[in-house]
DNA sequence: GTAACCAGTAACCTTTTAGTAACTATTTAT
DNA sequence: ATAAATAGTTACTAAAAGGTTACTGGTTAC
């Protein structure tokens, strides 16, 4: 096993796993989609509709950020019987499990930024 | 205000907030310095220390990496007065508040990697 | 038939991030 | 004088991530 770090072994695992994670959630857009999607979960997401709802990404992105949380089983996919088709996304229970993350992130980051606020004041 | 979504507003400043946190704790090295260091509180961590025991950073990286760290006051630098000089860096207090975010980094990175584990049995 | 809507895809380009190797400056020991 | 150690810096390169534009294919409304 390549490590990370010389000692103590459980250190190297730590980082592991935080990888892992930043690798199912890293990138511009997936955190982002999923907080969408999970405060939206009662309506019909087309993929159409997250697009205009995003503001700024593309359709490139949007699919291939879909395509990846899918592979994660963290958003299901599903094709509509609609004249034009679409396309309905939909956070799993898995997909879920990333509130705890984003509160935690959203919370330092708005602590983060009261910090600055009060800093800059004198 | 540029927004990221369109409504509810209250989103908006949830999606700026986890960008601000990724900012200042995002990058490949940033998270693994910080636990570093915070594990390794009660020891003098050198420049040369830290480069010798994180694997495979970089020299330019390292500086880089404990600069941001630095100036988002995560991170204190003290100059040694040591012959050859050298450099101690230790964990702010307020470095200390990444805490709770790493430990939801590396639970959920577990806890991803149990679950492929369990779904790939067959 | 043509324009519009949906859900993408493909080719190309730019930006950001990270890595490599060589180098600086200072001090000490040999 | 030279080598070794500290803490970097500089210039160059490569890889990853993200953005832009134009396009496909199917369907419906005009």
């Amino acid at each position: 096993m390549k490590t990370l770090l010389n000692d103590p072994p459980e250190c190297t695992s730590n980082l592991l796993a935080m990888r892992d994670t930043l690798d199912v959630l890293g990138g511009k857009w997936k955190l982002l989609i999923l907080h969408y999607l999970m405060t939206r979960d009662h309506q019909v997401n087309t993929f159409k509709k997250i697009q205009r709802e995003i503001i700024g990404i593309s359709a490139k992105m949007l699919t291939k950020e879909l395509k990846d949380l899918e592979a994660n089983k963290m958003v299901k996919r599903e094709v509509l019987n609609t004249r034009p088709i679409s396309v309905e996304y939909s956070i799993t229970d898995y997909g879920r499990t990333s509130k705890e993350i984003i509160e935690k992130l959203v919370e330092w980051g708005n602590r983060h930024r009261h910090k600055l606020l009060n800093e800059n004041e004198y």
